[in-house]
DNA sequence: CTTTTTTGTTGCCTCGGATTAACAAAAAGC
DNA sequence: GCTTTTTGTTAATCCGAGGCAACAAAAAAG
């Protein structure tokens, strides 16, 4: 199987055959975590960073009444916690929400191999940038669009994603999360959710049977969701 | 005046001496943006990059139909727009709340430095890093607290940000802002904005007279807005 | 296979927050 | 100084989303 991390960089910049190879190095030490299984919890002290390899993982917060939040949902190719690398707490679990297999780096070692490839360091810089974006263009869903604009924008954020490492084909891809999941990351109910889906599914822009998303029409769906890729910073650029 | 990265980048890292020469040396180009201006727009690629040495900035994010969503609020200390270093687009406007004095760097002008210390180039990571942590905890408060809490946590997290540039003193600070961006931060209507604020001034727990913010019961607000400062990572930590 | 648990769906009712409007207070402009 | 614009405040009304409950469907466990 093809590394999804160099396929997520390659997409973006250039990456050197020694870049590849020092990233294969380092992605080695796999591990495999059953659906619904914390990676990280709130508090830990890492020592590794966890790059997901297959399936698919949630940023998780609780409040103190036990409500949850998802504040990032990840897919192969994502390095979930790569601030752990600087930050010395973690701020929230990791939980595995479908069975995944994941790559364990230790940070001695990251650190080592982005001395050695500076630009290799940058790439992974890049990597926290968008992130960074993403929750951007969250906040803005979260703050200011409908529940249905919102659930638009994310199918969208998920096709591009899903599609720059081969996850995605003819505007479909597979989501096997529960609706449950989808609440707490669109910060709405269970029940509302529900509802919403069905409302965007009477759209005729999606449909969503099984852990099957299509995207019926894309353009409309995007102009629904106002998604525009340019945060995910599609375009190569030169180094 | 102290660079404000300076004590920014101190309170959490070991800085050299020859890196705070190198920092200063890079932010030596200010310039002064009116309050309402922008600095940054959407679509722009700009060349060069923006620390916040006086004044307050907002990231705002302007939807189709007008509704416009700040998604985070910077500090003197903060570079605004580090991002733009490595995406090449930017996503939204960044936009003077009050006058500003700003330092740009070019682009070229960090890297050459970064690279020649790279310790600097992790320290700059870690600023991007901590960024991102604060959008999760926004997003936290956007999806799943009450307006009351997400309210009283803004106001903690603003404390000790500004605390740690040496504008706050004993739970006291000016943030000179109308209802009208904190309801575009809070995701909230001008007029409930209003009412949650007379509601939190009733709990005696803040006073907020003309621009200055003063926390009268640290340790009850801190509850009320479940706020747990690890995320901003308080602790120095040895390179 | 049956049982149990989890997830999805629908209806009813409630309530929080939006909307609109009107006015007061403050700030900015002249 | 006065006028105009922006910001803050309060009230009345409305509606979207939540809460709760009941049940169906699917998945997991036995």
């Amino acid at each position: 199987m093809t590394n999804p991390l160099v396929l997520f960089l390659s997409r973006r910049d250039d990456v050197s055959a020694e870049e590849i190879a020092a990233l294969e190095t380092l992605t080695l030490n796999h591990q495999d975590f059953a659906a619904g299984t914390a990676m990280i919890r709130q508090g830990d002290r890492p020592q590794s960073s966890i790059l997901v390899l297959d399936g698919l993982a949630a940023r998780a917060h609780y409040l103190a009444d036990g409500k949850r939040m998802i504040s990032a949902l990840h897919i192969p190719g994502d390095y979930v916690d790569l601030h752990s690398l600087l930050l010395d707490r973690m701020d929230h679990d990791v939980t595995a929400l479908t069975d995944c297999r994941v790559a364990l780096t230790a940070h001695p070692d990251i650190r080592r191999v982005t001395e050695r490839l500076p630009h290799l360091g940058r790439l992974l810089w890049l990597s926290t940038t968008i992130d960074a974006a993403m929750h951007r263009a969250w906040i803005v869903a979260l703050g200011r669009m409908s529940p249905l604009s919102h659930m638009a924008h994310f199918l969208c954020e998920m096709y591009i994603r899903l599609d720059i490492v081969g996850q995605a084909a003819d505007h479909s891809y597979r989501l096997p999360i529960t609706q449950i999941d989808l609440a707490d990351m669109l910060g709405l109910s269970v029940v509302h959710v529900n509802r919403t889906l069905q409302d965007l599914r009477a759209t005729g822009m999606v449909s969503w049977v099984g852990p099957t998303v299509s995207i019926k029409d894309w353009n409309g769906l995007r102009e629904l969701g106002q998604f525009e890729d340019a945060y995910l910073n599609l375009n190569k650029r030169p180094r």
